[in-house]
DNA sequence: TGGAGGACTTGGGGTCACTATC
DNA sequence: GATAGTGACCCCAAGTCCTCCA
């Protein structure tokens, strides 16, 4: 692990400051407050007696340190450590596990071949996963009944097992009408208990306290696995990281953990392994703590050196196109995809194991045409292929000759389904971007284009002159730019239509009051031209006023349309929450005038909480 | 050195609760 | 009070990147 010293260092000497809410400063009444810096101590007195003392020592010795962050200890003082020590005491109550199952009442009957059949209680839970999902795509899928009906068998008696053979003959309807029909348990009551943990003298919300219900696994896409039997997860299987000096949590009575762990270079609370992949999932904390804000704030720290160096890496990626050896031009016209495309790094997948999904260095032949000439331009690639999620990457894009000459070159005498790049991976381009900057990943470029695309549209965009609605309009206009940059795309909502329909019928009806308004206010001013008394000028005052009314709300509804519309099948919220700096958003606000909970709900407030503090108008990314 | 596993971030969709409208 | 529409929040899958070990 790196030394903390050299990044400390470089902080200072670029002046960035430490966020104020990373300081070890407790205030009260953190319950409610939109900053995380404030101490259990005055909420948790009756505990206190005995976690009092570890508070206590923790603000009296102790810094919060965290990987890679700049460490403070009582006083402000910065201090450096080698280790990579994520917290110092983490104290919580474990996991909340799904409710255990209950049989369906007598009058709930599963048909099978049209006749009634009782089923035992294991294959019975089984069914009520599938029947639940009856209104959803992925059972008239193939696979997934495939899937759902092998894993189904496994959970059948001998006896099911012989009779029920055919999916089709399945009837499960009366259960999917009772799940629909049934009060939904309300669990939110246990989120005071079970949702906060106290990490560091810190309550800390924690973000997925529930363990995952056991149900049919909805993978993505064409997903290999979707249907099978996602398991019921035991506290056997549940491994709890906690300090050793905590009070641990308590498995539930009769059960035990799978273990306990006292792991603090890690910020995960509880941990299991899920059968379908066989991958770890975690519990871990809400993105307002402290832990998780730091690493953000590291995370645009880091773009914003790129900004420094990027003149410089693309000059040395466009000098690399003319290399003698193939593995050079590949990673450079790689780097040039991901820098100008903002696509992702592409790590190589198990085949057969998740859908066929690519990104930039897993791109294959099959998923690029070149025109040396298309619409009147010149070298044009035209990219077709399925990204994350199985989102549709579709983009038309001319490039420069030599990327062009190089993409020629990389395809010749390959099949469609060859790789593109098959000198390059993943782990061969980042340890070359290591090289040209410290901390520098495929990653960094995606967060740095979205950055500075949001700062760049923001300056062209916003008018000075324009009201508050026009000025967010242009913002969510940046925003979308930066959407479309990094391909977030989302079904059109199903009511779209019918509310964009709505929305006119909204705006005909304000025109017509409009141009009512305007009718009465001529003849109030025809009026008041013959009478010639106050009366009469009064009344023209308030006709303008009235029409200035309508046109304002006219506007907002156009606004409003016009915003829709162009939103209709683009997804703002995932580069708002992950690629865009706060602070850029937030010296935006500042500087316009325009409150900071038009651009920001709730929970990205608090998630940004230390943006909020740190921007001021002048902020630069 | 490279593959597997682990830790963490990113991502779209689903659900729910709140608000507006009738 | 019922209903429709919507945004906020939750869920958990699917990525990225790092570490560890043979």
């Amino acid at each position: 692990m790196k030394s903390l010293d050299g990044k400390v260092k470089k902080e200072k000497e670029n002046g960035f400051a430490s966020p104020q809410h990373m300081k070890s400063e407790p205030e009260d009444d953190f319950y409610h407050s939109p900053k995380y810096e404030n101490c259990v101590f005055y909420v948790y007195f009756i505990e206190a007696l005995r976690i009092g003392l570890i508070i206590f020592l923790n603000l009296v010795y102790s810094d919060f340190s965290s990987d890679g962050c700049i460490l403070l200890i009582p006083g402000g003082k910065r201090r450096d450590t080698q280790t990579v020590v994520k917290w110092k005491f983490l104290e919580h109550k474990g996991p909340v596990f799904a409710p255990p199952y209950e049989p369906l009442p007598s009058n709930v009957k599963f048909y099978y071949d049209g006749k009634v059949m009782r089923l035992s209680p294991e294959a019975e839970e089984v069914a009520t996963f599938f029947a639940k999902m009856l209104d959803h795509e992925y059972t008239t899928k193939d696979i997934f009944r495939k899937n759902f009906f092998k894993d189904w068998r496994k959970e059948m008696t001998a006896e099911e097992k012989a009779k029920i053979t055919d999916l089709k003959k399945c009837n499960f309807s009366e259960m999917n009408e009772f799940f629909k029909a049934q009060w939904r348990s309300d669990v939110v009551f246990l989120c005071p208990e079970y949702g906060f943990c106290i990490m560091d003298n810190h309550r800390e919300r924690i973000a997925n306290f529930r363990i995952e219900p056991p149900g049919l696994f909805r993978g993505r896409g064409d997903h290999p696995k979707m249907g099978m039997l996602k398991r019921r997860i035991r506290p056997e299987d549940i491994i709890i990281n906690c300090s050793k000096d905590s009070k641990h949590p308590e498995p539930p009575p009769g059960t035990r953990w799978k273990e306990v762990r006292h792991d603090n270079k890690v910020t995960w609370l509880v941990s299991w392994t899920e059968n379908i992949q066989g991958s770890i999932k975690y519990i871990m904390l809400n993105p307002s703590s402290r832990i998780k804000g730091e690493k953000d704030w590291q995370k645009y720290e880091t773009a914003r050196r790129l900004k420094k160096c990027v003149d410089r890496i693309r000059n040395q990626y466009r000098e690399d196109w003319k290399s003698k050896e193939m593995r050079i031009r590949q990673r450079a016209v790689a780097l040039y995809f991901i820098d100008k495309l903002a696509l992702r790094a592409g790590n190589e997948k198990e085949e057969g194991e998740t859908a066929d999904t690519v990104g930039c260095c897993s791109l294959r032949v099959e998923h690029i045409k070149l025109y040396p000439e298309n619409d009147g331009q010149e070298y044009v690639v035209e990219f077709d292929f399925l990204g994350k999620d199985s989102i549709r990457y579709y983009n038309k894009v001319p490039v420069e000759k030599r990327v062009f000459k190089n993409l020629q070159l990389f395809m010749e005498n390959k099949e469609p389904d060859d790789d593109l790049f098959d000198r390059l991976n993943t782990s061969i381009l980042n340890k070359h971007l290591q090289e040209l900057m410290d901390g520098l990943t495929a990653k960094v470029f995606r967060t740095y284009n979205a950055s500075i695309t949001l700062q760049q549209q923001l300056k062209e965009l916003t008018n000075a002159e324009e009201n508050i609605p026009a000025k967010i309009l242009s913002y969510n206009r940046a925003n979308r730019a930066v959407a479309i940059l990094c391909n977030h795309q989302r079904a059109p909502p199903k009511t779209f239509e019918k509310s964009m329909q709505n929305l006119q019928t909204k705006i005909d009806a304000k025109r017509e009051q409009l141009s009512d308004a305007k009718r009465e206010l001529k003849s109030a001013k025809a009026d008041a031209k013959v009478r010639k008394d106050e009366k009469s000028k009064k009344a023209v005052e308030t006709k303008k006023k009235a029409v200035q009314r309508i046109e304002e709300q006219l506007m907002k509804l156009e606004v409003q349309a016009t915003d829709r519309e162009e939103n209709k099948q683009i997804a703002l919220g995932t580069s708002k929450l992950n690629y865009l700096d706060p602070r850029i958003s937030v010296a935006w606000c500042k500087k316009w005038g325009i409150p900071v909970e038009k651009i920001y709900n709730k929970t990205q407030r608090e998630k940004f909480a230390w943006a909020i503090d740190m921007a001021d108008e002048d902020f630069e990314f």
